[in-house]
RNA sequence: GGUACCAUAGCUCAGUUGGUAGAGCAAUGGACUGAAAAUCCAUGUGUCCCUGGUUCAAUUCCAGGUGGUACCA
């Protein structure tokens, strides 16, 4: 008999949340967030955190509980999620892990191989290269330090070639050499379900909750995060147009309408990334009995 | 009511010296093993307002109609 990890997957804004919650009590067990925003304590209005009463319901993890400055990455997710759920499995026979960041899920179901965290001054001097000489000239360091990568990599996405660079100058190993990207095996089952609504709903009640998220004071929430502008967990749908709005880029009008659109370009990438899950459960949040249904059933094969 | 201007993609508009059309934005599809709410790639969308005329051929020229905008009354 094995224990198992429920995935709660879906776009931003389609009701993971408030579905989770139900489910957790349900199975009695607790919540272990999957999102790269909603680690961070500062952030809370826009990152569209649970409410006060929901976390006190239900015990979450890896909620607010990393400060902006700190380098977070999905590698260190991984870990810290896989000790979170050996201590768990030890009195739950289920856990739920909910989130919208499709990376972080992969790294705690399939495995993540370990990189070191990036050194922060050959980020630099890499970064610059990348900006002063353009994508041709870290490309062509690649062609050199790792032929094969440079094969398969996306030559015009300067993100995956400067990681791979920065992989081979901290540990003189190619990222080709490091990153299998084999699956790795877990002492417990997986099951998915995957939060589907039709596009033009999720999209109205995206620009609702930009609406809500504004009145309940994300102005005042973003005015303190401001001096903080050019950390990477900042780099965040809503907060950084609030921020061209106080730099006088553009009106505040003008940042709501990005919000909006920026968000619903996030949720498509999302729905594009869980579609990867081919076994997944797909149903509509607010068929909660079937998804109730679906849970006991997996529970049940999975005590054969 | 009169005069002028306008009517083309979901929106804002360009264009065709007459040979059935293209930009931006929006939208859509996709990639993605450590910055991932990040980053990157790809793709169109059409009674060219309606009716008639001229013409081998009209979205384009002409006339009338309809709608809109501005000014005059």
């Amino acid at each position: 008999m094995k224990n198992t990890l429920f995935i709660l997957a879906g776009p931003t804004a389609v009701g993971k949340t408030d579905l989770s919650i139900e489910l957790a009590k349900r199975l009695n067990t607790e919540i272990i967030s999957a999102d790269s925003r909603q680690v961070y304590k500062e952030m809370n209005i826009g990152t569209a955190i649970p409410s006060k009463e929901q976390l006190s319901e239900v015990k979450h993890h890896m909620i607010q509980n990393k400060s902006i400055p700190e380098y977070f990455s999905a590698g260190k997710y991984e870990l810290e999620v896989l000790d979170i759920l050996k201590n768990l499995f030890r009195k739950k026979k289920s856990v739920l892990l909910t989130g919208g960041s499709g990376m972080y899920i992969d790294a705690v179901c399939k495995g993540i191989d370990p990189l070191p965290p990036p050194d922060k001054t050959i980020r630099r001097k890499l970064t610059h290269k990348f900006e002063t000489e353009g994508i041709e000239s870290i490309r062509f360091d690649l062609k050199h330090i790792d032929p094969e990568y440079y094969e398969s990599v996306d030559l015009n996405n300067p993100k995956r070639i400067l990681k791979a660079l920065e992989t081979w100058y901290q540990t003189g190993k190619k990222y080709s050499s490091i990153v299998k990207g084999k699956a790795k095996n877990r002492p417990f089952n997986m099951e998915y379900i995957v939060l589907e609504r039709d596009r033009q709903k999720l999209y109205d009640r995206i620009n609702q909750r930009t609406d809500i998220m504004f009145d309940n004071g994300w102005i005042d929430e973003a005015k303190k995060l401001h001096k903080h502008k050019g950390i990477n967990a900042l780099n965040t749908v809503g907060y950084k147009e609030i921020f061209a709005y106080f730099d006088g880029i553009h009106s505040l009008e003008r940042a709501k309408e990005l919000i909006k659109r920026n968000t619903r370009h996030y949720a498509k990438r999302q729905i594009t990334w869980f579609k990867r899950y081919e076994n997944a459960f797909r149903i509509h949040p607010e068929e909660t009995e079937k998804i109730f249904i679906f849970v006991e059933n997996a529970l049940s094969q999975a005590n054969e």
